[in-house]
DNA sequence: CACGTTCTAGAATATTCGACG
DNA sequence: GCGTCGAATATTCTAGAACGT
């Protein structure tokens, strides 16, 4: 009975409860239960005074209790003998390996540790250690993320402002660009005007006929434009057929031709450029008093019909040699002012003030000058008219040609037309393409990141900053 | 006495201690050091069996040190009776709140703690709070910069289609200056040409021909459209013929001149406008075959002038004639020469009209009216060949030269024709360029990078991307 | 006894705690301890048994104590108790609020409510493992940041690249726009100084004056240069003085004119354009065999010579009065005509050259090759000048105003002149402008993100790579 | 919900054993 | 062997929790 040994590894509170119970001499206090898998107490009282101290150190039931369930012991609740005797009522506990007849069963029950204490606070608290570097770690790492994000950041507004420099340069310089073609154009145009009144006669030879894809109205409201301006400003537009000597009557014409060619040098009337002219036809009224004579000005058919007719009664004397000379002569100057002429109008056409204002504007790509750009073309054009005035002269018997010629050529300038038409349409597309997105610069739909609140509002401020400045340029369609 | 109670917070142990060693009826067996800073055990036998099992639920003295180690309390190695009797080698043991009367001292005699469990459970515990508001923060930070980075991104997508935008722009703006600059060279290639011609006379005689690196088709072009231009235009182009006899001459010589004009209509010389000149200066070459002649061309007025009065001198009369002759000559040429003055003027001073049409199109950079430039252009070139059109004027006798002229002159406006459609060419290729570009904008495919994913690819296809459109263009090299 | 009353706010057990331990009846089992702050239960057996289950609906001592527990009693150890017998040892519990005869103190005992604790305990072991969790996450969402931004940063390093290399073109484009216009600036210019010459004459007339705010040394030089060059050309610069009639004269005046017309004028012919123009006065020459004279070329010395010629023969006969005049006006007119074609050659001529190496050099934006245009432009400059050259010839009378024009010519190129310079000027600050913001390039004071290193220095390299291709440009200024 | 009852667990201390220097 | 301590267990007291009223 005593000799019960306590085996290895079995707690003491275990091999002494497994002795009591199982001491046949106490089973009336403690024994186990008729299935032997549980044990009762059956005297509680005399189960502490007297069981417990045996085996104990103490005896306190409670104790005992503590330590059944310290080994996972149970209580079992007995509903049997509920009511009779709650005496009676037993306590009764069962353990899985406290089976009776089964002490090999004892080893497999552990005493609970206190907490898990060791093991599991300890591993919680390296985890938790471990989660406390980490989220340092992180919070580094972060830092340094933003860091970097930041500086990007600032990056970021550097390239936009480079960017938007960048456009600007590009608006710029696509201002420059359109007003060097667009002068270049309006010199070309004007060269047109000027030519044409010259050279039609001949043209007709060539069997090439100018295919009629030209805009007129753009040339002739330039023409009619410079008659008008010059039908008022000169006073000695009437082309009066007047029998005079050849002399007289070249002189006349060519006065006309020179007065106007002057005209056009130096210039007080209307414009500047323009008004010389005025002067000088003036001055050859003045000094041709006898001679009604051709102030040709204007336009060329009145001065080619003046010429023919002119021409007609100079056919007539004898002198016609020398007057064939002359009027040969005539004719060459003549031609040679239209060249003038034509050259003119084609290099410069417009030139004449270009320089000072145009190139300034060039490089002064404010638009506000822009308007500056209306008068001038105005004075231009007038000038040009102004002077093909003065330079037709023909002869009466050459009249055919010319009619021919001018057929001829329109055809070449037709065909010309054409081609600066395409011309103008690459460089407008390009204008337009442009200038169509241009309205999209409100765009720039960036919401820059907030770099220090919380998000977003910045985009505002920041596309203040940037988008404004791009308004007057395009700017690519955003998104 | 006995009455001694537990006082607060000082641990059973301590206070049976206390009352143990302090309890007069047990001195003999334990007791105060005589200096009352520790405590005794006299008979250690009798403390262990007879004291101990009073106090405590054991009767070892190994418990009962153990209890004192555990709090602290310290052996005392007694020197004195070593040799003596070991038995009388009493146990002593100190501590620095166990002194004799101060047993307000007790209350910090503290029980060592084992696993430091509660501390360390708690301390972990604050860790873990603070671990966590830290992860909640690093999180929160982290859904910032998340979302910064994410509108950084945004930002940097449209600034790539910014970039792609003005690289298109820069293409294209690329393209209309290299069309201007084709443009005007190839013009000027044709004035070269033309001014070529009127000297081809005398050139003739020189195996020298012109280099024909021009572009024909371009001159053509524009001769005819000029001439198309400018026929309509003109009702008067048609110079009436007079059977006049000096002037007859003279208009020879004007027909040369104008001949010659036309023989740069067509295109034999190289480029276009420059046509006419040559035909002229041929012309009175040819038609003033008796005459060495002055076919003067530089300025017309003092020419004109000049010849004049030499005309009238030979022609008319003797001396008056030659004298008025002369002066008109002279006037003539004096005007010829102010033209040429005005003719400079024009082209520096050019402004006049270009303001009207040129500026207002300059600065409404709506692309829209830039189709303007294309009509103009095409009326400037009808003008030029216009130009060659009338200037010339022929004698019957010097038909002939026409004839050939007007083949020349057909050359030329082929030759000006095909030089207009390579520019044309070229311009359209620009525009298809352009335009075939257009259709690629929507590309700025880039590719963010990848928000939710991982990671990194993307920069290949970013490059591809981006690279793609600038092949036309020179495209910086990548990384 | 049991009439006592359940107070108002005191737990049943309170109430029924004080009852039996204030019933004398039961003193004996459970009573106050002396000093009556406590109170004991000497018989715990028949406490359980007999007193218990009257009050409560139990008779377990441990649920008792429970209570007591659960209302804040607590246990008193008492010294004596631990070491006699387990019987004697009363149980002793108090409690602050319970004392005897301190009825009124019961309403502050309050029950103990569950402190939660365990789900305290476990809710911390389970934020930690949430805490771990989210400190994962975020971890990973970090590396997904990271990784973001650092595909974002090699984004913006081309962006960068992009930019710089968008700048690079522009400022390419920008310098050959700048060619183009100072190319045809200098072409104006050259037009301009050659008319100026011949009107003087007419302009005197007028009240006007140029304002002489144009800059010599440029033009001056360009004549010089182009002089040099064509004295080397042209054999035939050795103008002899001839004592002629009118005509000579005229032809002096001419001269001064052309030679005014010379200085004035810049040119580039020289190379190419100008070639062939000598050429045709070669030709000119041989075909007008029995007149030694014009043999105008592209020189005015030449002309001059052929002027001076005629008019030497023309002062003698009548006949060859007239037969000078004619040739005399031929000559002149030849001379106008050659003006032309220098004109011409002018406005256009340059390209031969042109092309070759202007517009090489538009489209090979090198720099090193921009010093090219002056050359081109000097070239230029020359042809002009030689044009003027054989334009003027004017009778002796009318010398002096030649003379006058060229002092008027003078005047007028001066403006022209200054408006070139001006417009030269304009280029120049505009290269000015450039070249001093290259230095400024430097900046480009991003401060990349240090990808990996923990901040700042990457600035440095980054610039490096970034900052040096604009040099040659303007840059943005940066902040 | 507040309180009561019961069973179980926590916690501090106590006891014991063993390791270590 | 001795002193100290760690560790497991024991004892005690208190608390947690489930369940019931």
């Amino acid at each position: 009975m005593k000799t019960m040994k306590k085996n290895t590894c079995v707690p003491g509170f275990v091999s002494k409860l497994w002795t009591l119970v199982d001491s046949p001499g106490t089973n009336d206090v403690i024994c186990w239960s008729l299935d032997g898998i549980n044990f009762r107490i059956l005297d509680e009282h005399r189960f502490t005074k007297e069981i417990l101290p045996k085996y104990f150190k103490h005896s306190n039931l409670s104790s005992f209790v503590r330590q059944l369930n310290m080994y996972g012991f149970r209580k079992v609740i007995s509903i049997e003998g509920g009511l009779v005797k709650p005496n009676l009522c037993a306590l009764e506990f069962t353990h899985v390996y406290f089976q009776r007849g089964k002490e090999d069963l004892l080893e497999h029950i552990k005493r609970k540790i206190s907490s898990v204490r060791t093991e599991d606070t300890k591993i919680s608290q390296e985890d938790l250690c471990k989660a406390l570097e980490d989220v340092q770690q992180v919070r580094g790492k972060q830092d340094d993320i933003d860091q970097r994000l930041h500086n990007m950041k600032r990056e970021n507004v550097i390239l936009w402002k480079e960017v938007a420099s960048l456009r600007n340069k590009h608006s710029q310089q696509q201002r420059t660009l359109s007003k060097v073609i667009q002068f270049f154009a309006s010199l070309v145009q004007g060269n047109c005007i000027i030519g044409i009144k010259n050279k039609r006669p001949l043209m007709l030879d060539v069997s090439e006929t100018p295919p009629a894809k030209i805009s007129r109205p753009c040339v002739l409201s330039l023409d009619q434009a410079s008659i008008a301006m010059f039908g008022s400003s000169n006073g000695c537009n009437s082309p009066s057929s007047s029998g005079i000597s050849i002399v007289d009557i070249t002189d006349n014409a060519k006065q006309g031709t020179s007065t106007t060619g002057l005209s056009a040098a130096d210039g007080d009337s209307v414009l500047t450029s323009s008004n010389f002219m005025t002067k000088d036809k003036q001055e050859n009224v003045k000094g041709k008093d006898p001679n009604p004579s051709l102030t040709v000005t204007g336009l060329e058919d009145d001065i080619l019909d003046s010429i023919l007719q002119e021409g007609g009664s100079e056919m007539a004397s004898h002198q016609r040699d020398v007057t064939l000379n002359r009027n040969d002569i005539q004719c060459h100057l003549d031609g040679v002012d239209s060249s003038f002429e034509d050259l003119q109008t084609l290099l410069l056409g417009k030139q004449f003030n270009i320089k000072a204002e145009f190139i300034e504007n060039l490089f002064n790509p404010d638009l506000s000058d822009a308007e500056m750009d209306m008068p001038e073309n105005a004075a231009n054009m007038e000038l040009v008219s102004e002077w093909s005035g003065n330079t037709t002269q023909q002869s009466v018997q050459e009249s055919a040609f010319p009619l021919e010629d001018s057929k001829g050529s329109q055809h070449t300038p037709a065909q010309v037309l054409s081609l600066l038409e395409e011309l103008c349409c690459t460089l407008d597309s390009d204008k337009e393409v442009t200038s169509s997105g241009t309205p999209k610069k409100g765009q720039c739909p960036i919401q820059p990141a907030n770099e220090d609140t919380g998000t977003t509002d910045l985009s505002t401020a920041f596309l203040e900053d940037f988008c404004i400045p791009f308004n007057d340029t395009d700017s690519t369609p955003f998104l």
